[in-house]
RNA sequence: AGGGGAUUAGUGUAACGGUAGCACGAAUGGUUCUGGUCCAUUUAGUCGGGGUUCGAAUCCCUGAUCCCCUGCCA
């Protein structure tokens, strides 16, 4: 079946949409918005929200989701954020069209609103320190008691809160919260702080201000100013609905609906900002866009396509609850992808000489090679043939087990495209490692298929000793070897102590056809019989190619090999 | 004696009182010039206990378990 086709798939984020279509809640309109906070680089669970926002968006006649910068606390964000997500919201495939915004053009708004609210005796100026207020806050079993400040009058507030905003109070000394209920067994409904005073320099703000609202806050403002429709965030804001609600009909402010949806967590993987922004600065990682990385970046640099980011983001639904993804999903919808729109090429990552012996010293043929056997319009192309050949070391063995098709002394297999070829020397150095081997080719099944209907059990991949390219290739595995990565043995580890030591293994000296000359940044590849692959965006020149193994293909001769050894470890 | 949310094969999900289905994974076989792809088959589930009903994953009661909440973060 082919998933790509399959319908939009129903949950309960669309069930509310259509229900609310159908009622006329918002006149008919869908408006939804992707909201980050530029403080990191997006991940694939923001993808999991981005294709929740913008697909909703797009299933809708008139729909529209907009980007949305939550930037309201200056210490944490920067630029270089910002300028990201745009480019991996774009790459996904989503536009946001001219519907770019950011929080902070909504302060002086927002600022207005506050006034409003102290107005009519909801909102009221705080000087009590944080300890303090923590201590008035209560805990979850009791309920809290009054700030000393709860009654001041509507002029004190406002003139307190004017000063406060022309920079007369010193960070920490004071804040606005709402006058709500401090006995709610809801935290956040006791009294909420609404600003606090910040004297930082705000990436695109600069100076302009000093008190900055916070979330609960700022967030439902936003979504009211924009017209949103379904305000859509994760689980950990359920608490926080109440608030929102509450801060929007005091205000008599247009009012979306929040709903809450759980984040995606993936097994081998960590999905927090905190926690991949520490593999960063810490060197653990080479950066956001570490091909190692769940990044949108690193997936990117990694050879992933937007395509199978999407189809797998609908394939894991949307749902209430918190579950962890098998990683193995992801890789097969990157296969899935992978396999119909990739070019194949042959690669030798661990090359074996070998020597025809019966094939002429000069000669080169060109054999012509099919491109992608799932896409016929892909056509064909020519690949050198000669007497000096390079194989996978690991296609022969000299001693071969049960059920190894490959080559051995004395067997005959194909060389994909080209010729039968049969074993008939061993060449040793002196630690009794194979250098190189002599095989003779029968002329007569050029092209890769013998007239006489003799079968062979095997096809290698190879490449032409005189005309290959050298190459780098960087093979990639699990960033932690913990399919929890917080699972911790030892008190006092944390999840980077279940880092993958082999989580990159960089060969030198891989063998790649000639074609692969012109192989473009970023270029995606099959190279036959291992993987999926891709040029390097960052390292990799036409002098020194430089590619990523973005995901190996099935192999169960590798789980043939595993079975075998397992069985004969039981043996002893 | 805090509040909120949740629980369906190994994993992720569907079924909205009417045959528990799909995908991934795993296993087996077939096809194949990639031990890939593709095809076929198999595997395996409603958190427990009560009720209501002709009929319950779905409604009610009850218990268990898991997640979130005491930042001047979002």
């Amino acid at each position: 079946m082919n998933t790509n086709d399959s319908k939009t798939p129903t949950d309960f984020v669309r069930s509310i949409v259509a229900d609310d279509l159908k009622t006329n809640k918002y006149d008919g309109r869908v408006h939804t918005r992707f909201p980050p906070e530029p403080n990191g680089y997006l991940h694939i669970g923001h993808a999991k929200s981005i294709c929740l926002n913008f697909g909703i968006a797009a299933e809708n006649d008139g729909g529209k989701c907009n980007l949305r910068f939550d930037d309201t606390n200056p210490c944490k964000e920067e630029q270089e954020y910002v300028d990201s997500i745009q480019e991996d919201v774009r790459w996904l495939g989503w536009s946001w069209e001219d519907r770019l915004y950011f929080a902070s053009d909504y302060f002086e708004q927002m600022y207005e609103y506050a006034v409003a609210l102290i107005t009519k005796g909801k909102a009221y100026v705080c000087d009590l320190t944080s300890e303090e207020m923590s201590e008035h806050r209560g805990s979850l079993k009791n309920g809290g008691k009054a700030s000393p400040h709860r009654e001041r009058s509507v002029e004190e507030n406002l003139d307190l809160f004017r000063r406060m905003r022309a920079g007369e109070f010193p960070d920490g000394s004071r804040v606005l919260r709402a006058k709500i209920d401090m006995e709610s067994p809801n935290l956040n409904m006791r009294d909420p702080i609404m600003y606090r005073i910040l004297h930082a320099e705000h990436h695109r703000t600069g100076d302009d201000w000093c008190i900055y609202p916070m979330y609960d806050w700022a967030h439902g403002l936003e979504d009211s100013v924009e017209k949103i429709t379904h305000s859509i965030c994760t689980l950990e804001f359920e608490n926080h609905r109440p608030l929102y609600d509450w801060f929007l009909d005091e205000l008599g402010a247009y009012h979306p609906r929040q709903i809450e949806f759980a984040r995606l967590n993936l097994t081998y993987t960590i999905m927090s900002k905190r926690k991949l922004l520490e593999l960063v600065a810490g060197d653990y990682v080479g950066g956001w866009s570490d091909p190692r990385m769940p990044t949108i970046s690193g997936l990117r640099r990694r050879g992933y396509s937007p395509e199978a980011i999407r189809n797998f983001c609908k394939l894991i639904g949307v749902n209430k609850f918190n579950s962890t993804v098998d990683i193995a999903l992801l890789e097969h919808c990157l296969r899935e992808d992978l396999n119909k729109n990739s070019p194949r090429a042959m690669a030798v990552l661990n090359p074996l000489k070998v020597v025809i012996d019966n094939y002429p010293e000069d000669q080169v043929d060109e054999l012509e090679a099919v491109n992608n056997p799932e896409d016929p319009a892909a056509g064909t192309r020519k690949v050198p043939f000669s007497k000096v050949l390079y194989i996978e070391r690991e296609d022969f063995m000299e001693d071969p087990p049960k059920k190894f098709f490959r080559l051995a002394p004395g067997r005959e297999v194909r060389l994909r495209y080209a010729y039968y070829v049969t074993c008939t020397d061993v060449v040793k150095d002196e630690n009794g490692e194979v250098v190189e081997l002599h095989c003779t080719y029968d002329p007569a099944t050029r092209g890769g298929d013998s007239p006489d209907g003799r079968k062979v059990k095997a096809t290698l991949h190879w490449v032409s000793a005189d005309h290959c390219l050298d190459a780098e290739v960087r093979l990639y595995n699990n960033l932690f070897t913990k399919e929890n990565p917080d699972d911790v043995a030892d008190e006092g580890a944390d999840f980077k102590s279940n880092l993958n030591p082999d989580s990159l293994e960089v060969l030198a000296g891989c063998k790649v056809e000639p074609s692969l000359a012109t192989a473009e940044a970023g270029g995606r590849f099959q190279f036959e019989r291992q993987g999926y692959f891709c040029v390097d965006s960052e390292d990799s020149t036409p002098d020194a190619l430089v590619f990523n193994r973005t995901v190996a293909l099935r192999d169960t001769w590798a789980k043939i090999q595993k079975q075998q050894q397992a069985q004969k470890s039981q043996k002893k």
